[in-house]
DNA sequence: ATATTATATGAGCATATGTTCATATATATA
DNA sequence: TATATATATGAACATATGCTCATATAATAT
């Protein structure tokens, strides 16, 4: 009985309190999608891997600023890259999370 | 053939290029979801109503601040709210953010 | 070795964000 | 009307964020 009541608790509590890592990366998940530059980058990545300099063109921002956001990225491990020379080309590297951008995009698209 | 081309390029700028409005409205949907406390209550809201005074006590969390959060997340729709005499009684008013959420979140604890 | 190209990095700055504190508003009750 | 309770609000403050600018690093080519 007393450990019947103890189970029910724990489940309970798994349900509806979040500890702080939880709490942590779920809301860092968050914060890497809740920045336009970021979005776009990532839903640029969508298309397939790219170069910084790739990037920076097609989205008509700064060298710098791309390199900063990719290594915000990169630290998530939501994104990697590979090197072929002096090129580095970034990709997706969370599947999860590019599945949360591409459901915020279709609803906010579908008004 | 001219229509035909156009129509591809209409196809891939939907799919590929976001305009300022979507980006807006995504990334606010996003910013709303990467702070700890909005977290908190929005995770608390799935379990029902609340007053505001409950959700303070029940997270630990100052009648201000939840009463500012709550603010937030009202103008964003994200919740509504129904009066009974002078206690304001918040719920959940997004399905679909919810339902980001909820993944988010379950993808966090499974690790 | 020197120059060139691709990317990374750190400092500085302006703006955004989240909290607290004090107080205002609104409803209910004596 | 006066008081108590529930919630909202605005100002102030500290911290976080994202950008630019200048410069560093790394790889390649001459």
């Amino acid at each position: 009985m007393v450990e019947e009541k103890q189970q029910e608790e724990e489940l309970s509590d798994e349900r509806q309190h979040l500890d702080d890592e939880t709490l942590f990366i779920v809301s860092q998940t968050f914060k890497a999608l809740s920045d336009p530059t970021r979005i776009r980058i990532l839903n640029l990545l969508c298309t397939g891997e790219h170069s910084v300099t790739d990037i920076a063109e097609t989205l008509n921002l700064s060298q710098s600023s791309v390199s900063h956001q990719l290594r915000f990225l990169k630290n998530l491990r939501l994104v990697k890259y590979r090197r072929e020379g002096r090129t580095l080309y970034y990709s997706e590297d969370d599947e999860h999370v590019m599945n949360l951008l591409k459901q915020a995009i279709e609803h906010a698209l579908h008004h």
